[in-house]
DNA sequence: TTCGGCGTGATGGCATGCGAATTAAGACAT
DNA sequence: ATGTCTTAATTCGCATGCCATCACGCCGAA
């Protein structure tokens, strides 16, 4: 009963199983990752509630989660704010993402993979490479980001998945906007080949350190692109 | 319409400024961490709302928060089950702590602190020494508590502060349960105070790697306890 | 012009109500 | 006993309603 995964726009869907907290946690939590709902803005829990159809309980429920992973900051008599990304932020979350994938990367090489799940590694390294051959940057993010999530799932730690994931979010409308700027992730994909190569050598020391570096840089790249660019609605 | 109505609630408190939502989540997660509500357990959102004098909204609101910090699991028609802590949780756990808080450490050297910061850590230290010497593990969980916490909050990562916060609760209980089980924590003073010195020589590698080896030997620790104990309520 | 008190409407915190889903409890047959 | 069908009782998901609180604009005083 798969209904269609990038269902509902704001009206009323068809028949949505889930429970309207979650369509409105989801609804949400997509309408902001994707900047339909920009940084800064402010929204009064009626007006969400009117535009996704439901009453303001479950959009009360979805805000706190929401607010939980510090995509909104609800303010009494403001509505709920969507967060930008500040600088600092970014710098919190890569110094982070950096050590927690390495981890992840250390653990996995150490662990082993089975044929599929190196597949599964191999398919998304093949995709950023084809994706950069076509100069598809948007195909490119999306193999990236699940190359980054398959070596935190297949770690084995779920709470190292779901913090991973947090931050991730948090830092994913501000590396789309400078997707475009940045010269072309060539070495980028390299890295993640050289992953790869470590985790299949089964080594972890090696997969450990060339994911950490790959991070970091990619977290200085960011931080640069962001610094001598915009001041963002706070 | 009387302005400084006192009354308000003749119930059970006083004058609480907070909102109910927030009283619903310290004093449940309060409850759970203390160990008043055991592990496994269920309870219903009216009990619940009964014992705390409201009604079930802002419950609901609570353990929508203490589902996603992993401390209770709401199960629609059974009611929210205090989530257990087994091995395997511990061991994730662990993992995670041992580098975020090393990495703290290692970014609390290389920043330096002032003298009021470094009293700081002397003070929890210290307190840690006497109550060792008094023999109260008690205090001795305390003082080592504060000293970790102050760590990652003088990181000045604010992310990593919280959510190395969150799964210090996490584990809290499970490691209440073996304090009294294991020997005197005399290394972890000594690792402490030697954390201490690296912090003070600026020498950030030396921080991190003393700091996550104290945590990796501490978890092991505490694994090895854990497995040898309980089967623990699922 | 600036400031502060005041009134009013907007807003959210929370209680309550209700229907739907789901379980528990009997009733009866096997 | 064990299984299954029917019915009654719970419990939750969500909508709604109420009211205290707060933002904001107005107005008069300094």
């Amino acid at each position: 009963m798969s209904k269609s995964d990038f269902a509902g726009s704001a009206d009323v869907s068809p028949a949505d199983r889930r429970s309207q907290t979650l369509r409105a946690y989801h609804e949400l939590r997509r309408r902001i990752l994707e900047n339909e709902m920009a940084a800064g803005t402010q929204y009064l829990e009626q007006t969400l509630a009117d535009e996704l159809g439901m009453s303001r309980t479950p959009v009360r429920e979805a805000l706190i989660r929401l607010s939980d992973e510090r995509l909104v900051e609800v303010k009494p008599r403001h509505g709920a704010r969507v967060l930008p990304v500040s600088v600092t932020d970014m710098g919190e979350i890569y110094e982070l993402l950096s050590t927690l994938e390495a981890i992840a990367a250390q653990r996995v090489a150490e662990r082993g993979l089975n044929t599929a799940q190196l597949t599964r590694l191999d398919s998304a390294v093949a995709g950023m490479d084809q994706s950069l051959d076509r100069n598809d940057l948007i195909a490119w993010s999306v193999y990236d980001r699940e190359f980054h999530n398959a070596i935190v799932e297949l770690s084995g730690n779920r709470r190292l998945a779901q913090v991973v994931a947090m931050f991730r979010d948090q830092a994913h409308r501000a590396r789309m906007q400078t997707l475009t700027l940045r010269p072309k992730p060539v070495q980028s994909n390299r890295d993640h080949a050289a992953v790869v190569a470590a985790i299949r050598k089964r080594d972890g020391n090696a997969a450990y350190e060339i994911h950490r570096r790959h991070r970091q840089e990619a977290g200085r790249m960011l931080l640069r692109l962001l610094a001598g660019q915009k001041p963002e609605g706070l």
